[in-house]
DNA sequence: GATGAATGAGCTTTCATTCAT
DNA sequence: CATGAATGAAAGCTCATTCAT
């Protein structure tokens, strides 16, 4: 019964991601979780070890494939010279490029690492993107000389550049819909964090 | 001890206080305000009639103050003209201004409205100043013709504004610092929701 | 234990009723209910999803059966002629047939709803059914002229008469013994009635 | 200050008598006392030595008297006679002589006693008047010879006539009022039971 | 005499997890 | 594979009583 194994595995795993999503880590009870599921609370057990066992299935790709952005950093292809383009069409067009590639790499389970992983081992992730998104800017900051009010909202515009990123994925599932967002958020930060540099 | 009632109840106050910024309202537990604040939970009953009654406490006050500035909206002297001054050192001149008046106007309570109100009678807060600066940001960006796309991003702008915001009061408590990181914010959005209006 | 799940939920019930029939709802407490079915407070949950639902389940049944009974009213056949019929032993054997099919009727539910059921959604019971005998003892006292001190001794005569004849089911099980006492019971109200509308 | 403390105590025993009556013994929280008293629950503890001991201040003087005409029993002059009496106009005027001078004897220490005691160390109370009243009515049974059913009937009506005695009491204030229902209360007994006694 | 802060046991209910069947 | 009974800890809240002031 292999096959009807995986198609309760896979039930329980849509309705835990959608319990996540919408009510937290903490406030998703098994209960609702294993109901959603037509299953019960008992046979959960025979296929995750625990609640956070199912949510780490849920993240764990996406977790990895996170992880390893951040640390191979310098060999992804970023867009980073737009920052000194001064043509608004090629920095539209180049983005567009950038995001269609970014799009399918993060999922579900990415919202739920940055939103949802609050009581799990997950929930430093934020954390530590935000971390790696500010000094990101703190380096585009830094080419324009030392400034430290400057630094400091650097780590406000990472938070919020994160959560908007998160945002418009969660809020939003048509990929085209998606796209513009992305790009528009990609443009503002980039636009905002030049503006404030030069003061105007 | 009757007479350290103040004393008692400005722990409670403190500790509660602190839960809720760590841990929200639902997941902060009576027992472990309680024990913070070295006294037991029955006489956390001759303080307040409940624990919504303890978060009501620490809000009301910053609750009725910031519906007044909903409210009474158009009374308030806002630097609108800004968005079409050139001139930047004007800009972060009556920024300046602006915010400086702003600062007093917003304490822990604030924080606690928009970050850890989930589960009480204020839950909708954070969602009501976000539809009010979402509003604000569409009638800028409906001066410079119809856009879909920019007013569906004005949603995640909004959002991320306010949660902005609340992020320097909550992580900055010196005043000068503060208002240093309020203007940079202020400006910040300003310029980049121009510069998308404009495409560059 | 699963195969057991139906003795555990009647052992529930059983130890339900008692502590309600003992210490009516309000007063009897989960703990005490389910250390006499000897089981856990957790585990009561599965089998009633309140303390409440369980008070439900023992009374639901004889209640629809209730309120049945004083909708349907006068499609009764009540031996409302014996109080106009002037032969004793006609009465007796009137009475004996009406009560016999009255009996079965009325079960611990019953008792349940007119003694212990304050604090639920059943607690107007008794309350209904005394306005009901009142109504109905009215209704004789009248055909023999106004009598306003009678009227307002109707409404005592009507709640002694209800717990009279609960307290029959309540202290009686045997049918036989059961049978006799409500026939004693209406009797004993018939010619005390009619006594005193005659004034001796 | 012993004026003022007579008046405090006053008000205590004022607020606790209510509150018993409506809630009964074990549901009347001394807060609500307390409140309702204008005084607090630390004061309580100045005037009574516990929530029990309000109780028993509220009843003390009933119990004894009630006490004492239990086994004083055959010292009363109790219209018995009656029960043999013919004439119904005789019957009327005995009662209501009997009636005046009972009333005063049971004031609302009575109706606590029967009514609201369950919790306290008189809530057996009820129980030894039923039996009294009980062995009361066998008696006059017994004088028609043996007859089972009747003598089982007996506990019935005793506790019938024991409720239907303190409601009155309990329900009606205005002393015409009372003495007409508790006149119509006896004879209402004497004449049912004379009647299944002679089975018609 | 009066206050009300403090205590600890009690209440009903929810939860993640275990395990016998 | 699947069931759901059982457990025990924790939740928010109420209560009678004690006691320092």
């Amino acid at each position: 019964m292999q096959y009807k194994k995986d198609e309760m595995r896979q039930s329980i795993l849509n309705s835990g991601e959608e319990a996540f999503l919408n009510l937290g880590f903490t406030n998703a009870s098994l209960r609702k979780i294993v109901n959603n599921a037509s299953t019960t609370i008992g046979n959960f057990y025979n296929y995750f070890d625990s609640k956070e066992e199912l949510f780490k299935a849920l993240v764990v790709h996406d977790y990895k494939k996170f992880m390893r952005l951040l640390t191979e950093h310098n060999t992804i292809n970023r867009p980073d010279y737009l920052w000194e383009e001064s043509n608004p069409k090629v920095g539209r067009d180049v983005l567009s490029h950038f995001i269609t590639n970014i799009i399918p790499e993060f999922g579900n389970g990415f919202i739920l690492l940055i939103q949802s992983s609050k009581g799990t081992q997950y929930e430093d992730t934020r954390e530590l993107l935000i971390n790696e998104v500010r000094n990101h800017f703190i380096e585009h900051i830094e080419r324009f000389g030392e400034n430290d009010n400057l630094i400091t909202y650097a780590e406000i515009m990472a938070s919020q550049f994160v959560d908007g990123f998160t945002k418009i994925f969660s809020d939003y599932q048509d990929k085209e819909v998606r796209q513009k967002l992305l790009i528009d958020h990609l443009l503002f930060y980039m636009i905002g964090t030049m503006g404030i540099i030069g003061d105007f």
